[in-house]
DNA sequence: CAATTGACGGGTG
DNA sequence: GCACCCGCCAATT
């Protein structure tokens, strides 16, 4: 490989750390992830990383959005409710 | 280095 | 519920 390492910050890591964390069958959202990666409030940032994580090994469709919607839609309900997740109407059961 | 874009969040009308 | 604005952070151009 000639190519150069690909460098996660910090954050990415701290970000793929917190996803991690969440247990299957649960879901947690974008700001929630922020604070356990120590960014409080960079919800977009974790959203940047997280459309960059692409093949990485990350439970990526626990990942949704602070009103419990889906940022990407059909896959995202399939493989949650293969988790063991509760949607209605396209959006998580927020209980 | 500046500007733009993007899997966001909250507030206001 | 929908439309618009501001703030916040990271990656890309």
């Amino acid at each position: 490989m000639t190519s150069d390492p690909p460098h996660l910050t910090e954050f990415a890591r701290s970000v793929y750390a917190a996803i991690r964390t969440v247990p299957p069958g649960t879901c947690a959202s974008y700001g929630e992830i922020a604070q356990e990666a120590g960014r409080p409030g960079a919800a977009r940032g974790v959203g940047s990383i997280l459309a960059q994580s692409g093949g990485a090994d990350l439970p990526w469709w626990r990942i949704i959005r602070a009103d419990g919607s889906l940022p990407k839609g059909a896959d995202q309900e399939g493989r949650l409710r293969a988790e063991g997740v509760t949607i209605i109407n396209g959006r998580v059961r927020m209980t």
